[in-house]
DNA sequence: GAGCACTGC
């Protein structure tokens, strides 16, 4: 096709391949209809060559390729205006591909109300015999929810009703005539309208959405085709992107990822899959509970409880672990002695089980069966015997319960993740053990550290359970790839033209691409887009959807839609979708070996995200994520080699890589000394142990003998770190308690407060602007962001009209409203020094945060340069915070985080004289006044140099 | 004039 297209597509290429792997992109000259479903095709798809499905798609394509060569006839007969009979055809609703894409969803959400109104009888009539049973015991919250429910049952059967008698759609009366008869002329004037275009004559022709579609497809891909493509008229030479053999990703297979099905011929895997689903449709929970992998270890498992008091599970994924043994152990009367808990590192985790255990056990959620997370406790003194948890809520309870008294049976969940909760909890837990016999403790490992696990829990032994995940098959690329984005894009499109869009059991064929952050989602995402475009309907439809955690809560809803029929999604996601979020309709999974890491270095104190290899374990587990549903695929964009000998076999412990000063501070309140000799899984670094002691001795939470102090004691109970715990202390002492509250609870959000759409970038700044109250930086600047929402009475649309993401600001609520709560639990009586008294509140913020204070340097041109205090590294105001265009010549900062550069994120103007009134033992005025000097400048040079930039 | 992977209290 175009010269101009074809550069374009060169963007893509990245190497030439002379030897080629057929297995992938290997089209012969047998046309593109030919190679979708060639037998040579089947030997990547490891399962069925010929897809149930096979029937409904040739109708539709037979359906679709007719109403084609209907529109080129019609345009061939359209040198003329159509007579009457051709245009009442035309005008005659034909099977559209729209049409019949409204069809199947209207049937879809049909069958789906059906199925809802059936869901919601059963939900009442249980709701009535339970109401029957047990009168008196219900409180009025759930009678209220009993009854809701009867009455939308009652709505929804009516309204049934009513589209049984009206055949489904109602039609406004403007299309009913004079004579009550309903006015096809005028109907379909009202649904063709829209698509009335004239041609080159002026002549009337009508335009499907379909053509409109495709034309303006044409145009945006600038291609030089007149004619709408059809599978037919694709000119291989004109799509080199996608067909060229040689621009082809080439990938060799390795063994797959067992699963645990291994050894299954593809029939039986077949076979199972119905089985599993009829299974589950007719079988009660106490069925679904024994078909469950691990429902057949029950009585080994229990009897390996009962003989070892410390035992590591390894159960992988679909084993039931999580929901099955805190039932057994409570089955087993463990319950009768204590609590048993289970703990979780994420909240959702932890209140989805819970729900789900609760089901199980047939309790209400809350009662028997509850869960503790931050801000929400949903469990019953009296009554709760089954706790899910969030692993950070653990260790908080421990801080007022050390010896786990009220708990019977602990069990740590997914502790491979090594999250730092996870990793103290179990060292204390293993502490604990030792003087309570009765305790029993069972961690949860993946297979590849369960052996090291075993070795620190004092080789306690191993308990193994099969999983219920399907074989993955894996395929790494021959050679490195330079370009990881354009590789990507180009594996995107092998699977998309060479793969059927259903699984060979009837799943969906979707396809997951791990990136590394929102700006490499993005740039993928457009381009796949664009590549889509390019290709019309030469190919299926292809649906691409970002998914990263700081997207859009309704953005990131779709990826949980049913996908369309006939369309495949690509869902090109950040990290979120390794453990936190699962796709079950995820076939191929795309993995280019990269994964966001922060890094912490303690002698600068400064936080950095850096891109950097995964570990193997996750790529496995990424691996894993085409295997939910049926058999998968995981194309790994680099080589077998590097997979075995660049990669790291596990991800690096959370307790290596982060700041340690609240982690040290939870430990010291938990009565654990001696810091140096803990014994951790993975000892902290030195350096790092001790930068944060010392910090923490500045901030005078701990004396001189490293023991913690009445304020330390204090400090440990407010969850934020230990500099902004200092400066809620001494907001006391200041009278503005209220107000560092509310500053505090922002800051740990000031990152995700404001957003920028791309296409109203200007009023977004503008808005912001707005809020700036420059003598206290960016501090009173979040104060006043927040204050003006609490006056807006906590306003939806106040927040959109100043580009300020809800969500983050809801957070900030529930931290303040928790943060008010405890600050009365340890006797810091509530003062408010009045929104524009900026004095104390900025005193305060000296108290707690005077290690972080920073000198402007002068002499330097361009960019205000600054220098710390403490530690003489060279930084610069973040270009976000509102003292960039008026940058002080003292500041404080929040943190330091390096990104393009050094940069201070959130920090206020500073007094030098303050600094040395609040910190004494850490700040002489002797010193900074040396430091405010100027070797080759008088004094008054950097002061105009500052001038100057206003 | 920059930009934030993901959790948790």
């Amino acid at each position: 096709m175009s010269t101009d297209h074809r550069s374009k597509s060169k963007k893509l290429r990245r190497r030439d391949n002379d030897d080629f792997d057929d297995r992938w992109g290997d089209e012969e000259d047998d046309g593109f209809e030919e190679s979708v479903r060639s037998p040579k095709r089947a030997r990547l798809d490891v399962r069925s060559p010929t897809p149930p499905d096979e029937d409904a798609d040739t109708v539709d394509q037979r359906e679709r390729m007719e109403f084609e060569k209907r529109l080129k006839d019609r345009d061939k007969k359209d040198s003329g205006r159509p007579n009457k009979r051709e245009q009442a055809e035309l005008k005659e609703p034909t099977a559209s591909l729209a049409d019949l894409r409204l069809r199947s969803r209207q049937e879809y959400l049909k069958k789906r109300e059906a199925e809802q109104i059936a869901l919601l009888r059963q939900q009442v009539a249980e709701e009535e015999e339970e109401a029957r049973r047990s009168k008196e015991k219900l409180t009025s919250a759930e009678l209220r929810d009993f009854k809701k429910n009867k009455e939308l049952l009652r709505l929804a059967l009516e309204r049934q009703r009513v589209d049984e008698h009206t055949d489904g759609y109602q039609l406004p009366t403007d299309y009913i005539d004079e004579s009550g008869k309903i006015s096809r002329q005028k109907r379909h004037d009202a649904l063709y309208q829209r698509y009335v275009d004239r041609d080159d004559q002026g002549r009337e022709r009508y335009v499907t959405e379909a053509e409109e579609w495709e034309k303006r497809q044409t145009e945006m891909a600038k291609a030089q085709v007149t004619a709408p493509l059809s599978r037919a008229d694709v000119n291989r030479d004109d799509y080199e992107f996608v067909f060229d053999d040689s621009q082809a990703v080439k990938f060799i297979a390795d063994a797959p990822l067992p699963g645990a099905r291994k050894n299954m011929t593809r029939e039986q895997l077949l076979f199972e899959e119905r089985v599993a689903e009829a299974e589950k449709k007719a079988a009660s929970i106490e069925e679904v509970r024994k078909s469950l992998p691990m429902y057949q270890f029950r009585d080994q498992l229990l009897q390996a409880i009962a003989d070892h008091q410390i035992l590591v599970v390894v159960g992988e994924t679909g084993s039931g672990k999580t929901t099955q043994i805190p039932q057994y152990l409570h089955e087993a009367g463990y319950t009768k002695r204590g609590i048993v808990a289970c703990t979780q590192p994420r909240r959702v985790a932890a209140m989805s089980v819970a729900a789900r255990v609760a089901d199980e056990v047939g309790c209400h959620l809350g009662n028997e069966v509850g869960y503790s997370i931050r801000f929400e406790d949903k469990t019953n003194p009296e009554k709760t015997v089954i706790k899910y948890m969030t692993d950070g809520m653990l260790l908080r309870e421990l801080m007022s319960e050390p010896d786990m008294g009220k708990y019977s049976a602990i069990m740590l969940d997914e502790a491979h993740e090594r999250t730092v909760s996870t990793d103290i909890l179990m060292a204390l837990a293993k502490d604990v053990a030792r003087a309570r016999p009765d305790l029993r403790l069972i961690v949860s490992s993946a297979t590849l550290d369960a052996q090291k696990m075993s070795a620190y829990l004092d080789n306690c032994p191993i308990f193994n359970i099969p999983g219920r995940t399907f074989p993955v098959e894996i395929m790494f690329t021959a050679a490195p790839e330079a370009n990881y984005l354009a590789a990507c894009v180009t594996t995107i499109f092998q699977i998309h033209i060479s793969q059927p869009l259903k699984g060979p059991t009837g799943t969906s064929g979707d396809i997951l691409v791990f990136m590394t952050g929102e700006d490499d989602i993005t740039a993928a995402v457009e381009n796949v887009q664009e590549t889509a475009r390019k290709l019309g309907s030469a190919i299926p439809e292809l649906q691409v959807l970002p998914l990263y955690a700081s997207l859009p809560s309704e953005e990131q809803a779709k990826v949980f839609t049913p996908t369309p029929a006939k369309v495949r999604r690509c869902i090109i996601s950040s990290n979120i979708a390794e453990t936190s979020v699962t796709l079950p309709s995820v076939n191929f999974v795309i993995d280019p070996g990269f994964a966001k890491e922060n890094v912490y270095n303690p002698r600068t104190g400064m936080e950095s995200l850096v891109v950097s290899p995964i570990s193997r374990a996750s790529a496995n587990q990424r691996a894993g994520r085409a295997g939910r549903t049926g058999p998968g695929t995981c194309l790994r964009l680099y080589t077998r080699h590097a997979f075995y000998n660049e990669m790291e076999e596990s991800t690096t412990p959370e307790i290596l890589r982060a700041p340690l000063h609240s982690v040290l501070l939870t430990l010291k309140a938990l009565g654990v000394n001696d810091l140096l000799d803990f014994d951790w899984q993975d000892p902290p670094h030195q350096d790092n142990v001790i930068a944060a002691l010392s910090q923490l001795y500045a901030v005078a939470f701990l004396n001189h003998e490293g023991r913690l102090t009445q304020n330390g004691r204090k400090a440990a109970e407010i969850p934020v770190k230990p500099e902004a715990a200092a400066t809620l202390l001494a907001s006391a002492k200041y009278g503005c308690v209220d107000e560092v509250i509310t500053i505090l609870s922002m800051l740990g959000e000031s990152g995700a407060l404001f957003y920028r759409p791309k296409n109203q970038k200007l009023q977004a700044d503008a808005a912001r602007a707005r809020f700036t109250v420059k003598e206290g930086g960016d501090m009173t600047t979040l104060l006043r962001v927040y204050q003006e929402w609490e006056e807006s009475d906590y306003s939806y649309v106040w927040c959109r009209e100043n580009f300020i993401q809800q969500k983050s600001l809801n957070r900030v609520r529930n931290v303040k409203e928790q943060l008010v709560k405890l600050c009365d639990r340890i006797e810091i009586a509530p003062s408010s020094c009045g929104a524009s008294n900026v004095g104390p509140i900025m005193k305060a913020f000296a108290a707690g945060f005077f290690p972080n204070a920073a000198r402007l340097q002068k002499g330097s041109s361009g960019e205000a340069s600054y220098r710390t205090v403490k530690t003489g590294v060279s930084v610069a105001i973040h270009p976000s915070s509102v003292l960039y265009t008026d940058p002080p010549k003292w500041l404080l900062y929040y943190e330091l985080v390096m990104t393009s550069k050094e940069f201070m994120r959130s920090v206020c103007p500073l007094e030098p004289a303050v600094l040395v009134e609040v910190a004494p033992h850490y700040h002489k005025m002797k010193d900074l006044e040396k430091l405010g000097m100027d070797r080759k400048m008088p004094k008054e040079t950097g002061k105009s140099a500052v001038g100057s930039r206003l």
